[in-house]
DNA sequence: TCCTTTTGTCAACGTTTGTTGACATGAATA
DNA sequence: TATTCATGTCAACAAACGTTGACAAAAGGA
């Protein structure tokens, strides 16, 4: 059987799991067509080469289907990386961002895309004087834990059960929603719905 | 002059340099050598190989001296990364773990270091029952808000001054440091000091 | 069935990588 | 000064990388 679109999407996946695990550097395009079960060539005849296929991994990645209805996307984002029952699919930005924002080739790039289409259309719905910077905490909140464990798996974290590591994360970004503001001890919901 | 320690230092410094910015993989040893003005050859020399000089950055970087006096080493890592007036040389740890945690030559290795030279002491000296997960909260503090501001450059954060920044990063380890307390609103020093 | 286009296979290319060994040059000792 | 050891220089190596072009095989239309 040949079929062109089954694969590119082959290759599309087989990149995202790898670009999830090690940085676009590091990657072998090799090993990527290996794990696809596809010839090399046929990288650069459906994407363009390497830099294509990444930028692809990007597009889907970074493509959040909440962003463009009417929900405000922070406590989407909330509710995504708090919900016990996350898939690998639904960390994949967060691993993107952690793994490949050092890159020489690739991360400036895609700190862009994530400032473009995830970053700035959040803050443009989020209100008051202090939402950059919270938005930046939450972020950093975000990332932070995600690092702690899955790539570090410090203890404490990496061990707890997915509703102990809701409850972690979720404690994190309340601080981050929390500040600036003149009352302490805000709510989740509080700063982040509309 | 001939002086193998000079140069041995010099191949240090710019390989401390250069792992702060690019992870293991994507660092080249010419790169390093051309930067510290020394023959490649002589890294294979000093350090046994490019993985030998990684090793030597990691024990200078992980080596904090404040570990082996009284002092708590959760306040002088508090105090080390809310100082305004941080050095590079001060963020070198938290931009070695971030950048190389994903690498797949030396991750694991720094992983262990981490765990085994700063992690354990510091807990070790922490109290409570829920020292680790306080710990863990704290570290994904300071790397996600060291991400964001240096790597992400995230506006509200990386725009920030030393000053106001050092408030963004207290308030994210005060968060960290009071969890699982019944207490809410936990002040900087009030969990870290002995 | 014949022809054209699409899709897959394979080998080769030019670079760059870390490492090694032979050789030259400096400093130190007798 | 002559000898010895430490230090620096240089060229070459095998391996792995992304990319390309020629060719084979399958599929679709006339």
């Amino acid at each position: 059987m040949k079929n062109a679109d089954v694969t590119r999407e082959k290759l599309l996946e087989a990149a995202m799991q790898a670009f999830v695990v090690q940085s676009y550097s590091t990657v072998s395009l090799r090993a990527i067509a290996r794990a696809a079960g596809v010839d090399v060539a046929l990288v650069s005849r459906y994407f363009g080469g390497k830099l294509g296929l990444f930028k692809a991994v990007l597009d889907v990645a970074f493509d959040w289907p909440e962003m463009r209805e009417g929900e405000n996307p922070v406590a989407v984002a909330i509710a995504k990386y708090t919900n016990p029952d996350a898939t690998d699919d639904h960390m994949a930005v967060i691993r993107l961002i952690i793994v490949n924002s050092a890159d020489p080739e690739v991360g400036e790039m895609m700190r862009d895309s994530l400032r473009r289409m995830l970053m700035d259309p959040m803050l443009a719905r989020m209100g008051g004087a202090q939402a950059a910077p919270q938005l930046a905490l939450f972020v950093a909140a975000t990332l932070g834990m995600a690092m702690v464990r899955h790539s570090l798996k410090l203890p404490g974290v990496a061990d707890a059960s997915p509703q102990e590591y809701a409850a972690q994360l979720r404690h994190m970004i309340d601080a981050a929603l929390g500040y600036g503001d003149s009352k302490v001890g805000s709510s989740t919901s509080g700063a982040a719905q509309t």
